[in-house]
DNA sequence: CGTGTTTGACCGGCGC
DNA sequence: GCGCCGGTCAAACACG
């Protein structure tokens, strides 16, 4: 068993677990990096709004109405589809100045007068997954038949405020109302409780079950999972 | 031929 | 006032 060429394999193996974790790891950072900037952007939303209801204005709610998804995507798919239950027209595209790819503009025509539009852009430095951002409320309840398994496929981090829409698979890191290295804990949590065999939380087992319909996010999960377990329980 | 997509033109907001 | 940029419109085009 200790012959050079398990040694070899062994090594290749670790490797390989390296850069998937290298891979995850940047993914993660990239979205913190952006949930710090949209925290910052929120939290001076909220002390405008804070001093405005002090000198007595009316603060609008539509503000509210904004979230931000990112959508795991083949990084050779240029299609820009998000399938989220929803039945979208797309009516316009646009090359922005901060990305290079082009942002695809979406009406939601599920229901005659449905406001909501949303906008697609592949994330600028992550090329495997597509920001999706929702503006509006649905006057309508979703279609499961009409566009396929809403995101199931698909993995889905929620950084923001989220609408009423319904992603299968939702990790929920608004950050309305912390600070961002609570949200840093919250992270942490999550990937920590996933780690644990005896965890008692539903809902984190109900992420497992729709998290493993998805082979890649399994595959990468299972690596930093194994990670995680071998650094909390070093003697196992 | 009907429906959905593409893409250039146009418009309005915003910063300088 | 001007220019830049994001968002929207609508005619042309593609496809079933």
């Amino acid at each position: 068993m200790d012959s050079p060429n398990y040694g070899k394999q062994k090594v290749e193996a670790l490797q390989a677990e390296l850069e998937c974790l290298q891979k995850e790891n940047e993914a993660l950072g990239l979205m913190l990096e952006t949930m710090s900037r949209k925290y910052n952007v929120l939290h001076q939303a909220y002390i405008r709004q804070e001093s405005d209801k002090r000198l007595g204005h009316e603060v609008p709610a539509a503000a509210s109405k904004t979230s931000q998804v990112f959508v795991k995507t083949d990084p050779g798919d240029q299609s820009l589809i998000v399938k989220d239950g929803f039945q979208w027209r797309k009516y316009g595209q646009k090359i922005t100045k901060d990305n290079p790819s082009p942002r695809a503009y979406f009406k939601c025509f599920m229901a005659p007068g449905c406001p909501v539009k949303k906008k697609v852009q592949r994330c600028v430095e992550e090329k495997s997954y597509v920001v999706a951002t929702y503006d509006g409320q649905h006057n309508h309840d979703i279609d499961s038949t009409a566009a396929g398994q809403p995101l199931s496929s698909t993995s889905i981090f929620s950084p923001t405020t989220s609408v009423a829409f319904r992603p299968t698979v939702t990790l929920d890191l608004n950050l309305s109302g912390s600070d961002v290295l609570q949200d840093r804990r919250n992270l942490s949590s999550v990937m920590h409780e996933y780690s644990s065999s005896n965890t008692n939380n539903k809902s984190i087992e109900d992420y497992v079950a729709s998290l493993t319909k998805d082979p890649n996010f399994t595959l990468a999960l299972a690596a930093a999972v194994a990670r995680s377990i071998k650094t909390e329980q070093p003697d196992n």
